[in-house]
DNA sequence: TTAAATAGTTAGAATGATCTAACAAATATT
DNA sequence: AATATTTGTTAGATCATTCTAACTATTTAA
């Protein structure tokens, strides 16, 4: 039905809007790298097939069947990237562009085995949470390691942001999700922190802590 | 470089040349469900890219650089096959159309995985050759059933058809490949076979036999 | 060997996805 | 409030892929 274009603005609102809340023809532009004109015309045409509801000069939101098929893309995608990794031993920096492209595959029939050869996974590999069969998302409530106090204990349970790059930041430290990490300080200068996990010392920039997605953890 | 459609053309006119040796606009604009018109101008595009070398009103040809990209597509499609097989539980009936699909991802490294999960096999599920990074092809000297003697033994090794209908016709008959056939006679009149396998007795069409590849056994 | 049938081509149009240039509206800044 | 900046829109063009209609070349058959 919606061509593979058609499905990657589907997607790149829903990410905005999941990220930002509201969605503006600009980042909209700016995520999929196309110019303004031509976001703006998609977007009507996706307004169009009932997918996208917008005024002019106003912010757009996915309807109900927009968000139902975005969140099914989302489904293939991490489906994808989770099977890359546990069944084809690939790294989790080197799954999302591979993905990216088998997402646009039609059949049901091939993401739903991957699914059941996995046991059924509830994320991918970067901790976000796998659309069910309906595109039904159970999102959970994880904490930015930057608003944990000094002295905590937490797991590392997902990322805020998985660019390869950040993905290989975090393989160069060792760093991978499920760590158990002891928050010793957190600097009031440049936000800055200092955990121990596997026995190491490590200072996080913010723009590391920030993208950490924890959870607490009853020692 | 080459979109999905012009891998699709490239792809169709491997098999034609394979198949039949000549290519013409004709039969390149049945294969693909496309217009005459429509045929003729993607065949001038990839002319004018090297892909293909053609004069008005001649037949068609691959070049040297077209034959290999259209290898090259084909063992994306025959690897996938035989993954979804053998890694995915699929039937070899069901893996055709996934692959159509699947084949127009990119990367280079999904594939050769596959490849090297399964051991690197030569045959897709059907027992067409998978053509190798270079995109040669080590193409079996395999008989066809019709060209048999009664009395012969042979073993089924490959099909030269695979629609799905006749996938799922051997099913049926549970005929697979590697089946031990015995062939006790060929009729005069219209070219049937009987055939014995897993100790069952069955008479089978000139459509069937025909569409069967075998090689000899020495019992 | 001429006529009929088939195969191939050209011309012209449509659609989807994209662009740049130019302009208009909304928002932010002085 | 007036101006500058950012954001959004329109208009018009391009490219890929497809079509139909009309025509021409080649092949087949009477």
């Amino acid at each position: 039905m919606a061509t593979p274009t058609e499905e990657n603005y589907l997607k790149a609102l829903f990410n905005l809007s999941q990220k930002t809340g509201k969605v503006s023809i600009s980042s909209l532009s700016e995520m999929l790298e196309v110019s303004k004109p031509t976001a703006n015309s998609m977007v009507k045409n996706l307004q169009a097939q009932g997918f996208v509801s917008y005024e002019k000069y106003k912010p757009l939101t996915l309807t109900t069947k927009g968000e139902k098929i975005a969140a099914l893309i989302l489904r293939k995608h991490r489906l994808t990237e989770m099977y890359l990794v546990e069944k084809m031993g690939f790294g989790w920096d080197e799954v999302h562009e591979i993905a990216e492209q088998v997402e646009h595959v039609k059949s049901q029939a091939f993401f739903d085995r991957m699914d059941e050869l996995m046991g059924y996974p509830s994320q991918d590999p970067h901790g976000s949470p796998i659309p069910d069969k309906d595109g039904k998302i159970d999102i959970p409530n994880y904490k930015n390691l930057t608003e944990c106090k000094p002295g905590s204990d937490v797991v590392v349970a997902a990322l805020s942001e998985s660019s390869k790059e950040f993905l290989e930041f975090l393989n160069s430290k060792d760093l991978l999700l499920g760590a158990q990490l002891r928050l010793l300080s957190v600097s009031d200068f440049d936000q800055s922190v200092v955990v121990t996990y596997n026995g190491r010392n490590e200072s996080l920039s913010s723009q590391v802590s920030r993208r950490l997605l924890v959870t607490e953890r009853n020692v």
